[in-house]
DNA sequence: TTAGGGTTAG
């Protein structure tokens, strides 16, 4: 058998070298041969590319350059071959092994050739790997899988989906590999169209029974937005793993429906399926979303139970859970036990801690990160102004701001620039928020505007709120919650007609208020309530509850805000209305249904509306309890009469 | 010789 290996082992005997290549080599000279790892080797490396049809040339160039050498024999089979490009510690030794490969014509086998492109599309070396694929004489769908799924690692998903076409057009069998793959670029590229082609194609191959395709499937509708075409898919399914299953629960949780997600992990554990690491992190995420505390305790209760170790994202995920069902204690005691924190976890606190109103505690994290090596990143610094804006710190805000470019070379974006303006706006210095707008290059969204329309819906400043208005209802005319806000400002203002303008512009392009739901967990259990709700079962006592708290209001001085009522009645109605919010009874239920003393926890889905704001205050020092108020925002605690949001929300 | 699901913002 005719051994070879490589052409440039050591300096001392270029000869020796050279002849490797064509002489059959005994064991103990097989030893003798190496692999380069120097520095030198890399300089020598484009060389290789470049003359990747002069193998020769190739020979000598690396021949008088490489001084050093490691170990590493090359028999001339393809499974040799294969076994060198496992063993290679970095792109320039995978370069090396291509040009022994061509030197000794072991390109010319597939298997060798594939595993180059693998290999160079694992480095992210794209233009090598597609370099060599487009010379390949012959090639399976080992080939083009590597290569569309490669692009599509680099997100360079035109590339992939040019390849992915080529390959259709080519003839070629489609197979569980190579779909998978595409249809994951269909995903990350929102290529919905494209994506139903494939799964037609799905269906020709007879592959809809493949558990990775059908994964792949659904994972590519769920994250398109079309969560129900992922059900149908999900529930052709004739069997499932743990991966479908994730797939899906993280689809309902990503769209907005983190409900279904548990019913969904209720399922999966019933059907016997256990799920793992990646599938609780999907669930803490769900949590998350929902607000969901029992669930949460669930969860955490199951994670230990399996001992999964709190690696740095399922800690994250706990963090965000446990902060965003309103736990902060619970958060940071999973904060300090995590060994291994990166930028996200330290990001996640910060955040944590400011949507929860505790800006100083969030801004303390701040140097303790930077102690134990993490860089901040632009999400840390919107964490850290956003932090600032919801505690009112508008000094720190400022500095931070500055620093981000000065001290970290990140360039505020339209996001730093947003929170400027929530938190400028907030504290009352519109000007100074508009002149920062002013200043700023970036391309205004409806974030940006929807935090100026805010600051001006807080301090009643009517004619900038209407300016801000104009853009978001050109950028966001579908958005029933601009036209609210807008027509609230009014309202606020006394400027009924402008209200009643608003209100019907709303109805001429068929928009309805976006409905408010209120959720509140008792023993186990979810409750929803609507306005006026009377479905739940103990409704009459919860609207007594609510006549009794009215009169201890009442006594105590409180006066229904009703600007907070869009509807055109007269002020009794619009009283008895605001008097149904779905905040309002929930809180009710939650007086009923929990012992004296018990904190209650509620989650809305908008913003806590400021009649409500003032209602519950009154409320939780009236029954001496603490109420949790979570809101599309952020978090309320309620105590003793105060907001923790200190009146700025 | 090729493959899937996971964490941070308002």
């Amino acid at each position: 058998m005719v051994r070879a290996s490589l052409p440039f082992l050591t300096a001392s005997n270029p000869m020796l070298k050279f002849k490797c290549l064509r002489l059959s080599l005994h064991p103990h000279e097989a030893k003798n041969l190496f692999f380069s790892s120097s520095s030198a080797v890399a300089a020598v490396a484009p060389v290789v590319i470049e003359s990747i049809s002069q193998p020769q040339r190739i020979v000598s160039n690396l021949e008088t350059r490489v001084p050093e050498t490691r170990f590493f024999p090359i028999s001339l089979d393809p499974r040799s071959f294969v076994a060198a490009l496992v063993q290679c510690w970095n792109p320039t030794q995978v370069k090396q092994v291509h040009a022994l490969a061509i030197t000794t014509s072991m390109i010319e086998n597939l298997g060798v050739a594939n595993k180059l492109v693998y290999i160079y599309a694992q480095y992210r070396a794209l233009a090598d790997a597609h370099a060599l694929f487009c010379r390949m004489k012959e090639r399976d769908n080992v080939s083009w899988s590597v290569m569309v799924g490669g692009f599509a690692k680099i997100e360079d998903y035109e590339n992939s989906l040019r390849i992915f076409r080529e390959y259709i057009r080519s003839g070629s069998r489609v197979d569980n590999y190579t779909l998978p793959f595409a249809l994951r670029v269909c995903r990350d590229t929102m290529s919905v169209q494209l994506g139903t082609e494939i799964h037609h194609l799905v269906y020709k191959a007879g592959l809809h029974s493949d558990l990775f395709v059908s994964a792949a499937l659904v994972d590519m509708y769920a994250r398109c937005g079309l969560v129900e075409d992922a059900r149908k898919v999900f529930d052709k399914m004739s069997k499932r793993d743990m991966v479908s299953w994730t797939v899906m629960i993280s689809g309902y949780a990503e769209c907005g429906n983190p409900d279904e997600s548990l019913v969904l992990f209720d399922k999966m554990m019933e059907e016997g399926i256990v799920p793992d690491k990646v599938t609780m992190v999907t669930v803490a995420f769900a949590c998350a979303k929902l607000g969901a505390m029992h669930k949460a305790k669930m969860v955490h209760d199951y994670i230990s139970r399996r001992n999964f170790s709190f690696d740095v994202i399922l800690g994250t995920a706990m963090i965000d859970m446990y902060a965003r069902c309103g736990s902060m204690d619970a958060a940071r005691e999973i904060f300090d036990r995590m060994k291994e924190k990166n930028v996200i976890t330290w990001s996640s606190m910060i955040s944590a801690y400011g949507i929860h109103g505790h800006g100083r505690a969030a801004l303390e994290l701040f140097p303790q990160m930077l102690e134990s090596g993490i860089r901040p990143n632009r999400i840390t610094f919107v964490s850290i102004l956003s932090a600032c804006s919801h505690a009112g710190l508008v000094n720190e805000g400022r500095q931070f701001f500055h620093s981000m470019k000065r001290d970290y070379s990140i360039e505020p974006d339209l996001k730093h620039y947003t929170c400027m303006v929530d938190l400028l706006g907030r504290a009352g210095k519109l000007d100074e928020a508009l002149e920062l707008s002013n200043r700023m290059n970036l391309e205004k969204d409806e974030g940006f505007w929807g935090a100026l329309l805010g600051a001006c819906r807080i301090h009643g400043n009517v004619g900038l709120a209407e300016k801000a208005a104009k853009s978001l209802l050109e950028l966001g005319p579908r958005n029933s919650g601009y036209y609210i806000l807008l027509s609230n400002i009014y309202a606020n203002a006394g400027r009924w007609e402008d209200v009643a303008k608003v209100r019907d512009l709303m109805s001429s392009r068929r928009l309805k208020k976006t409905p408010g739901w209120t959720w509140i967990e008792i023993d186990n259990t979810a409750y929803q309530f609507r306005v006026g709700d009377k479905s739940h079962p103990q409704s009459k006592e919860i609207y007594e509850m609510l006549k009794v708290l009215r009169e201890k209001l009442e006594l105590a001085g409180y006066v229904p805000d009703t600007n907070f009522v869009l509807h055109d009645v007269d002020e009794e109605l619009k009283a008895e209305f605001l008097y149904t919010h779905s905040e309002k009874l929930a809180i009710a239920f939650g007086l009923i249904a929990t012992a004296d003393g018990t904190t209650i926890r509620i989650a809305k889905n908008l913003r806590v509306c400021g009649d409500c704001h003032t209602f519950t205050k009154l409320v939780s020092a009236i029954v001496q309890r603490e109420i949790i108020v979570r809101d599309a925002n952020r978090f309320h605690h309620f105590k003793e009469g105060c907001c923790s949001c200190g009146d700025y929300w």
